[in-house]
DNA sequence: GTCTATATTTTGATAGAC
DNA sequence: GTCTATCAAAATATAGAC
């Protein structure tokens, strides 16, 4: 009967994990209470604290394999290789892709950002280094083939996650409060046209006729 | 001796105010203590219920009078009237210059979006629908003088408050992991950069020709 | 592995003196 | 207007039975 422990044993602690996903989505860390938790998972808070140390190391967790699974997305679209504007347009379709599929990510990134960053341990930021060292890697493949022009790393990133992730919590905020928006088609919403608007805008900064997207006042060219 | 009385209670209110800013934006609305809050202020925490109903309710106040404060200024670009193009450039100036002058801001508005808007009563609903109905405006001029494209109205709010929001909240931590980030030129940090890229990502989306910034399944030209 | 019951701390909010 | 002292509710975490 081992093995139906083991079985039962790994779904209560796989319950925990999903309800803690939409309970720190949704409350944020602070927000978040280890009843609620327990009662969306369906078992006692005892449990939780029999699977998990603590209400911040299961955070921590969720923070870690959430980012873990950012950066394993945009390194497999490093390995596929191609031309960087591929590449760079994968890139960003795997942000979206993960945001799309984990709904729990977005707030969750956001709210650590706004936070500081003060969940972000030494091995949380080392998959955020790795999200980040692939988008220069693809960078640099750009500029040492001529398609890319100076690559501002950071403005990059900025431009293709703000819209994503801000797209990616607005939406429901958006929907609830259509009555209060200006009618007509203008004011529709989609996320795949701000997807669209990302993959153009960061194409365009990109170019090497673009030069001006670096601070005028610290250009070295 | 009332005037000075009441200079004195302006000020403590004042206090309690700006320690709730900081407060609210370091930790959120869950995470902010009413005890931390009247400890930023000198002052003890019956003061703050004696000048607030509750820490709800002096956190709406900030969020009304932060949404507000946006929605003047943008109000302001638009009755500077100009060009459309000049227009959007003051609409995405008057968010940076928010951000930049009122620190909170920036985390106070992604916390809010995460949360899916929880804290937005009427009235502060309505001072963020005047910051879109502010822009709605700029954008409708730009299409009737054909200058803009079609207008996706809230993909353009999307593509400017994203980026400039997360480098707000970002910078500090990037300062921060410095020497985990790729060194070199490529991986410095300017807000003012960021702030030229939304503004060239922004008109080039608007242009006339940027047909494609609308989602191609419900293109209806 | 899972539960009930409980200990302990923190926190929002108030009473009452000055 | 401002403070000290305190209450009551909520929340993290654990003990101990099964």
């Amino acid at each position: 009967m081992v093995s139906k422990l083991r079985r039962d044993a790994a779904a209560s602690r796989a319950r925990l994990r999903a309800a803690a996903e939409r309970e720190f989505a949704a409350r944020g860390f602070a927000g978040a209470t280890v009843d609620r938790i327990a009662a969306r998972a369906g078992v006692t808070k005892a449990m939780l604290y029999y699977h998990f140390d603590s209400k911040a190391a299961l955070y921590r967790e969720i923070l870690r394999d959430t980012f873990g699974a950012v950066a394993d997305r945009v390194a497999e679209v490093r390995a596929a290789a191609g031309p960087p504007e591929v590449q760079v347009r994968g890139f960003i379709r795997a942000i979206n892709d993960t945001a799309m599929a984990q709904p729990h990510f977005p707030p969750i990134w956001l709210r650590e950002l706004a936070d500081g960053g003060r969940h972000i341990d030494d091995s949380i930021a080392g998959q955020l280094v790795r999200v980040l060292g692939t988008l220069a890697a693809i960078l640099g493949d750009g500029r040492q083939a001529g398609v890319f022009g100076p690559t501002p790393l950071l403005t990059t990133q900025l431009g293709v996650v703000g819209p994503l992730l801000l797209a990616a919590v607005a939406e429901p905020i958006y929907e609830r409060n259509r009555s209060k928006l200006p009618p007509g088609p203008a004011a529709a919403f989609s996320r795949h046209a701000v997807l669209d608007h990302v993959e153009r805008a960061t194409l365009a900064m990109l170019a090497p006729t673009a030069s001006a997207t670096t601070d005028p006042a610290r250009r070295t060219r």
